[in-house]
DNA sequence: CTGAAAGCGCTTACAG
DNA sequence: CTGAAAGCGCTTACAG
């Protein structure tokens, strides 16, 4: 990046009095080199400001030390409005590549789009990680022709048995029981859910599922009348209360599939003059930093990003490397706030 | 990516009944190929799902086609939580770098870190764009020392004379002052201002200013009184307002220097009793997604991120390819919303 | 318009 | 422990 010309590992060579052989196996940390040796040539790469060429590197190992993340959104979606989760995910799988010494290379797509046809042969990433929303039917597909293509990957989402690829994921069903518990406890019955719940959007369906089951563990069961598809945004949240209150059947509690749902549906219940949580309970999914500041503080249920992300970059490179990698589930917590009318 | 091996251009070639010059002339759109050859070249490298080895290609003309993004924060923030305007800039960045036929690097690093470092020598990238908040005068010498290694970069922030190297910002002082006219003509006089306003912050302190002048047009000006400082998240803004609130001073509006202080604030007040807009104006700045969302809906200063995205791209790309880059300064537009008393 | 050839800056068997 | 040499897959003067 500089215009004055670059050392090379020649150069270095030659002011170190070694074999331009000798100052690469110093560079790349190899035991085959005499201490003293090392010595020297390291201080002449620090004295030149010298880097490896990772182009000649890469060109000569066939390993780019690059990891590609895919940010996908359904077509539908709005442009410029990413779920903040995927932020909170982006930050940490960036430090987790630092800490593995990758560099990570980040782009949008479309659902529509072709993903394979980019990084695949180019070698400009030794393997992807996807993160994204959107409907699992549509690029079920596509992840299976990854796999038959070799291509590394791991995916954030939902982990189900016989997935195409590896996953990581959290664990959406505990999430949504203890959601269930929590508005059994404080004696909530009729629970509303915002959200897509079928198998298109597996994540949602599972947190749907586990509330599902809190509620059959106490002889009870989600009414199918109180479930509205939402895709992850504010305005599809405050549609989808619009829609659960016009079809007039009672509920005392929302659990929305996220938290931008909930945020969106708390501002259709206060124009609706209902109070929250005096007549609704408001439960989201996420913990975005937004979610302690809405008002009330919405309860809701913790993902662990970080650990996330370094499940997701560790996995990956375990597929680099040959080794065998398999899916995961990440544990949640409910984190209770004053949305569902218990705590603080 | 693959498991199986790579065809590379002499597989084209021999297939294509040509030299491997041509494969590559063709692929790199070079006009100096007849249009018979440059389809049958196509063709095979379609049908062998040939792309040009990044490396290699790289390595031969010492450019990587590969912008970095360089997020830095200040040491003393909270590691996950990013300004959801980065993460808008983010968006539009990697849409103008696809646009640009650019991968994007993205890497968060501390104010304290060592940037330059990194991407510097090891041809990773051909130029970096810097997006953050932080101490200007504190990474002011960190520009400074890019500029003299010959480092091409352009950053995100106020566009001031004077300063290292090239920068695109939005017109902070605009904003600034279409808030105080704005906030004046609904018959504020007291404004609030949350948020740095020296020129340890010069964002903030043109937006502080900005306000400022519009005032001294009205014959009053901003108190200091009413000015706390805060750096961009919810906590610093509701910190900030119970400061305010503490001093007993009186006042009509607020405007907080970013949304995020916005919405910060807008909790203390109404924990505080005060009724936003009947009692207190509140105006933001950024027009996060989640401004829309907030209650009442903030009023705020949009800036185009679209633009500024693509004109961060471009203006990198034309110091990369050696030619004269300048600093810009994007327009502004008010967004009125109902937190300061005025609009639907 | 096309081909033969040099060379980008590394890594890594191979030989010592 | 060290060096000489081959070669990773391209691009681009050079010659025709």
């Amino acid at each position: 990046m500089r215009r004055k010309t670059k050392a090379t590992s020649i150069d270095i060579a030659h002011r170190a009095g070694v074999s331009q052989a000798t100052v690469s196996r110093v560079l790349s940390g190899s035991p085959l080199v005499n201490a003293e040796t090392r010595k020297r040539v390291e201080a002449v790469a620090r004295e030149l400001n010298y880097k490896v060429d990772r182009h000649a590197s890469s060109l000569r190992t066939q390993r780019s030390a690059t990891l590609a993340l895919l940010l996908f959104e359904d077509p539908t979606a709005d442009e410029s409005h990413i779920n903040p989760f995927f932020h909170a995910m982006l930050g940490s799988i960036t430090r987790a590549c630092a800490r593995h010494g990758q560099d990570l290379l980040v782009s949008f797509q479309q659902l529509s789009d072709d993903w394979h046809a980019d990084y695949e042969d180019s070698m400009k990433a030794d393997g992807m990680i996807l993160l994204g929303y959107g409907d699992y039917l549509e690029y079920r597909d596509k992840l299976q022709s990854l796999v038959e293509q070799g291509t590394r990957f791991v995916r954030w989402g939902a982990v189900m048995p016989g997935q195409p690829g590896v996953s990581i994921g959290c664990d959406n069903h505990a999430g949504g029981r203890l959601v269930g518990e929590h508005l059994l406890a404080l004696g909530r019955r009729r629970i509303a859910f915002l959200g897509d719940a079928s198998s298109h959007y597996p994540e949602f369906f599972e947190r749907y599922r586990g509330c599902d089951a809190a509620l059959q563990a106490a002889g009870l069961a989600m009414d199918p009348a109180l479930q509205v598809d939402a895709e992850s945004s504010e305005e599809a949240g405050d549609a989808a209360a619009r829609t659960l209150l016009a079809r007039g059947q009672g509920f005392d509690a929302v659990f929305a599939a996220s938290d931008l749902i909930a945020v969106g549906a708390m501002r259709a219940l206060a124009e609706a003059g209902l109070q929250v949580p005096a007549d609704v309970s408001v439960v989201g999914f996420d913990d975005i930093p937004m979610a302690r500041f809405t008002r009330p503080p919405l309860t809701t249920v913790a993902q662990d990003t970080t650990r996330a992300g370094e499940l997701l970059v560790e996995t990956l490179l375990r597929q680099v490397r040959g080794e065998p990698a398999e899916s995961t589930l990440l544990p949640v917590t409910l984190v209770v706030r004053r949305s569902c009318g218990a705590g603080q």
